[in-house]
DNA sequence: ATATTGTATTTTGTATGCAAAATATTATGA
DNA sequence: TCATAATATTTTGCATACAAAATACAATAT
């Protein structure tokens, strides 16, 4: 018999939920210092389940742990972001390329429907319609190609990013107009089931925004409109 | 002034290098079962620091668990490893290109060193003492080439490949011999300073491991030399 | 003997207690 | 007034206590 027992959702897992949200929302500051008995009421819990939550993130990298001072919430530092464009740019790669050497009739469906949403949101104007659309084909995309390791850590480095991108940037580092074309390129590659152009496909547009990204901070750098 | 008392070593942190040397080297075996109360007897801690290992080492998959039964050593199985090949593969590939972007002088002496240990090792006709070379040579060019969140997500999977193939192969996928050239390969085109042919080389390398890793299990599972 | 129920034991999840370290506050002297 | 020392408060790191869940064991019925 099947066990359905096993979903027990203990106070370590809620707790980690509910901070990821808060530190992504920016509910809690870039810098800040956590107060562990202050949260723990605040959260409703006592410090063991909180401080397991906090290295948990630790690990993730959203929360800085100095020993016997405590944990403070981090922020992501523009090179550190590209490095995480980097990072997803080979690992998405590799997931493109997996998704077309396995990609089934219904799931060619659903990245078709994908298009579409990306295709419609472009066309009605609005950038965080196109954002979202962005988000869930990038989230489907990783679903598809990942096994276990690979779509952990790259979901763990996606939410980081649009994270980032919402806060600073209204969601996107470039146009839908010009991200559209890249996006259709990996679609039909993968459709196409051609390992080598899915996993190009994929890094190119990684990189071009990448790219852009850094062209970004160093004019930022420049005239000072930091 | 600098401050130098932060090296400040918590029982977490020694729990977790006890605990991982031991899964590593089997003093904890695959599949068992951790009982808190008398593992942390034997470590002379309590039950809060081991559990906080144990967790940080489920986050590196060297663990499982499973909620109200407890923690279990975890065992890679062969189609895990091959992913963590394919992982490898992609993510030193980004290393070495990066490497070949900033490589230094004494840098390069000392990828130099590293050559000159892989070919006497080969040369002297020692296994052993090419893996160990072999082993050195990779954690070079991940710190050469990794920032700290490429470093530490490739040293984790690195030091899970090298306990594997010690484990079940005497420390190789493939035999020195067949290795030695591309070594060889991925130092010279980071020494030129290549960024292309640098990460090639690096995938090339990975991409004959593992495809010689998947051809021997499938002969395993053929000739039930299991 | 085998299955089923009930009881005892172990183990986990979580809160709490407490010493040592870090931080804030006040007092003292230049 | 400002720096330094002394003291009080807060916070961390770790151990421990304890209820609830899981497991092992025993008793009873089939």
């Amino acid at each position: 018999m099947k066990n359905l027992g096993n979903d027990h959702v203990n106070l370590d897992q809620k707790a980690y939920n509910q901070l990821k949200t808060m530190i992504l929302d920016q509910n809690l500051k870039s810098g800040s210092k956590i107060y562990q008995e202050k949260l723990a009421v605040d959260l409703g819990i006592s410090r063991t389940p909180l401080v397991n939550a906090l290295k948990k993130l630790e690990q993730e990298r959203l929360i800085t742990a100095i020993p016997r001072k405590g944990f403070y919430i981090r922020e992501f530092s523009k090179e550190e972001m590209v490095n995480i464009f980097e990072l997803r740019e080979v690992l998405e790669g590799l997931a493109a390329r997996r998704a077309s050497l396995r990609i089934t009739g219904s799931q060619i469906k659903k990245l078709n429907d994908l298009l579409t949403g990306l295709k419609t949101s472009e066309a009605g104007g609005s950038v965080e319609k196109y954002a979202k659309a962005d988000r869930r084909f990038h989230h489907f995309l990783i679903k598809l190609g990942g096994d276990d390791l690979l779509f952990d850590i790259l979901e763990t480095y996606s939410v980081i990013t649009f994270s980032y991108l919402v806060k600073f940037r209204g969601g996107l580092v470039r146009p839908p107009k010009e991200t559209l074309p890249e996006h259709t390129a990996i679609i039909e590659a993968i459709i196409n089931k051609d390992p080598e152009r899915s996993e190009q496909a994929a890094r190119d547009h990684f990189k071009r925004s990448r790219e852009k990204l850094i062209k970004d901070f160093e004019e930022e750098s420049q005239n000072g409109s930091l």
